[in-house]
DNA sequence: AGGGAACTGACACGATCGTGTCAGTAACAG
DNA sequence: CTGTTACTGACACGATCGTGTCAGTTCCCT
């Protein structure tokens, strides 16, 4: 066997980058494999053979998506390494409102909501488990005597809150002036908040 | 002509009620008509003859689950009448956070997520008129100096985005404790920010 | 050269979808 | 009694869905 999810061929690779293409465009609510696999330029049949069927394709389509957003939270634990939540809060909420990313924005949205009302199938679990994700590297951000406890756990569960909502306006309004406003607004109140606790 | 959707008749209305508690139990996403008339005891053709088409049915299911978001709003215009964004806020998140309401704000969610993936269908708008809804009526809870000019509605922003980022939070991880734990702490950012100002 | 693995095309199957058609019943106005 | 209006049942249509079947091609490995 060849397991085709756990090693993927090339040609694997390939058609799953140009299917996320597709389904940033076209999101994910009615996909269908037929006109997916013509605007691609492949077919259901080889769609079947390498990602096993729908739910396959789908989970695969979720992993990709996810795989970008472990870029950004791999680069703000590493290169950009930002000291102290407000900080690592103004560099997410830069990337967040880049037009660029809208389009992964909307499909991140949707898998979210999807995850929460539908818990079985490929969505299973995307909710919780990019929940953790952000708040595993929030976490990372914190000077080390605030990190543990519940207020620690409390601060960055705000600072994910604050940029979540954010993003559900701007997807939303477009209105990136009023929305952050309101962001730096924030910014301002957690570093008066960091420069009382030092 | 009788316009079934503005003047319904009490088959109407009473049919609308069963197939909103079945879309809160069942999500709006995969919605199919057969399943949802024999779940409760109707038929295709009644619902067809009902509300048109699906779209009619689905719009008018929008319209019911936005009613009562706009029942919370009305309250919070009058009966408890909220002074100050805080208060305004601690209400919110009390009416958010209660146990009985998560249904029906798993089913707002997908429909916010599904009205920005495709702006076309009966979801249309949904997004942009629950944030301008919202907005409204968290400026009503302003005092007058502070509700006009970008830095009233910078604070009325910051705190729905804190409230919608925690209710995505708690639906996905059921983490009461928190969740709440954050909000209160901004309540208490807000409050410590409104006795500066006064 | 040959054989097996990777990949692809053409087509059909059964299920389910939204919707249309034709009729039928109950209530009520004249 | 009659006609109109509101509502409902039974059934079929065409489209589209995911998936299975059978065959072919390409290409690398020994």
């Amino acid at each position: 066997m060849s397991s085709k999810t756990a090693n993927p061929s090339a040609r694997q690779t390939q058609l799953l980058e140009a299917a996320y293409e597709y389904v940033l465009a076209h999101g994910l609510a009615d996909l269908s494999l037929r006109p997916l696999a013509e605007a691609i330029g492949s077919s259901t049949r080889v769609l079947m053979f390498l990602f096993g069927n729908k739910d396959g394709l789908v989970r695969a389509l979720l992993e990709r998506a996810r795989a970008d957003e472990l870029a950004l939270l791999a680069r703000l634990r590493h290169a950009d390494r930002p000291a102290g939540l407000a900080q690592a809060a103004e560099q997410v909420w830069a990337w967040l409102a880049a037009d660029e990313h809208r389009p992964l924005l909307r499909l991140w949205v949707e898998a979210y909501a999807r995850s929460l009302v539908e818990p079985d199938g490929p969505w299973a679990g995307f909710a919780g488990t990019t929940v953790d994700d952000w708040l595993d590297v929030l976490a990372a951000c914190q000077p080390q005597p605030e990190r543990d406890g519940e207020d620690g756990a409390a601060r960055r569960t705000l600072v994910l809150a604050v940029l979540r909502g954010a993003l559900l306006d701007l997807l939303a309004t477009d209105d990136e002036r009023r929305v952050t406003a309101a962001v730096h607004r924030q910014l301002a109140l957690l570093r008066r908040e960091d420069r009382g606790n030092a």
